[in-house]
DNA sequence: TTAAATACGACTATATTAGTCCAGTTTATA
DNA sequence: TATAAACTGGACTAATATAGTCGTATTTAA
């Protein structure tokens, strides 16, 4: 299946919520309640987005997540690396997986899947968050 | 995550390997051997592709299967549907989903996901088997 | 008549995704 | 300085999707 994850929506409705707050603090909560989003899951999703810095957080009363980088600098293709790790269109392109698959000499579809994952990355590299509009 | 199911993988390999073989017949054993790919799980693909008139199939000793499309004919797209049916890059784009969201109101990426979800189709449409060379 | 093939539904196993629980830590402010 | 509001983070469970298996039926060349 070719779909995005939960995880990856929370991400964009989040930024996009975040985004148009201005410089307004957002809590994980807010966006919870208004986008009826399970809050652990959401603080988990926003917790990432801090480690790569796309967001900055404040910890305690009136602490919350603000934007420290443009949308338009952030792909679809990082936003999902960073959120559920790096992208492959089949299991064989996993880094871990490239020597240990048994049918590597006889399997008629390997450059051509290489071409595929290369068009799909290149997709998403271009897309930014800022076009979500 | 974005990526092929391993029946779209033995899609791909089966057809590549079929069309290789110009007008001989193909079993299922042969390709299942041939890739290490489980027999049961790759003969309901090819059932499948058989079902979309992709592949002919002869049943009884000496049967077995035979293209009856061009693989330029085959985009990426439509072998997706007849394999895993229609896809969608989020839940809410499914029919049956679209009118039981209920953030549906408050949701601020539904129509950039509707362009994504344009342009990815986009891609996989104009992908064609025979691409994959 | 038999063996080699496809056809097909029901089932089980495994992996991934989604969501929950709980115990922290930080910090403004009453 | 106590408290409540917020983030942090690990371990867990539940739900769903994917992968694979089993059994039985049907077809057909030799």
């Amino acid at each position: 299946m070719v779909r995005f994850t939960k995880k990856v929506e929370y991400a964009l409705i989040s930024l996009r919520h975040i985004a148009n707050a201005k410089d307004e603090i957002i809590t994980a909560k807010q966006i919870s309640n208004k986008f009826n989003i399970p809050y652990e899951l959401l603080a988990k999703v926003l917790q990432k987005l801090k480690k790569e810095k796309i967001l900055e957080s404040n910890q305690g009363v009136n602490g919350g997540y603000k934007l420290i980088k443009q949308l338009n600098e952030i792909s679809l293709s990082s936003l999902i690396d960073v959120i559920e790790g790096k992208l492959a269109i089949v299991e064989c392109l996993h880094e871990k997986d490239i020597n240990d698959c048994f049918i590597s000499d006889t399997c008629n579809i390997k450059s051509p899947i290489n071409k595929m994952q290369y068009e799909l990355e290149n997709l998403l590299k271009h897309k930014m968050v800022s076009d979500f509009v």
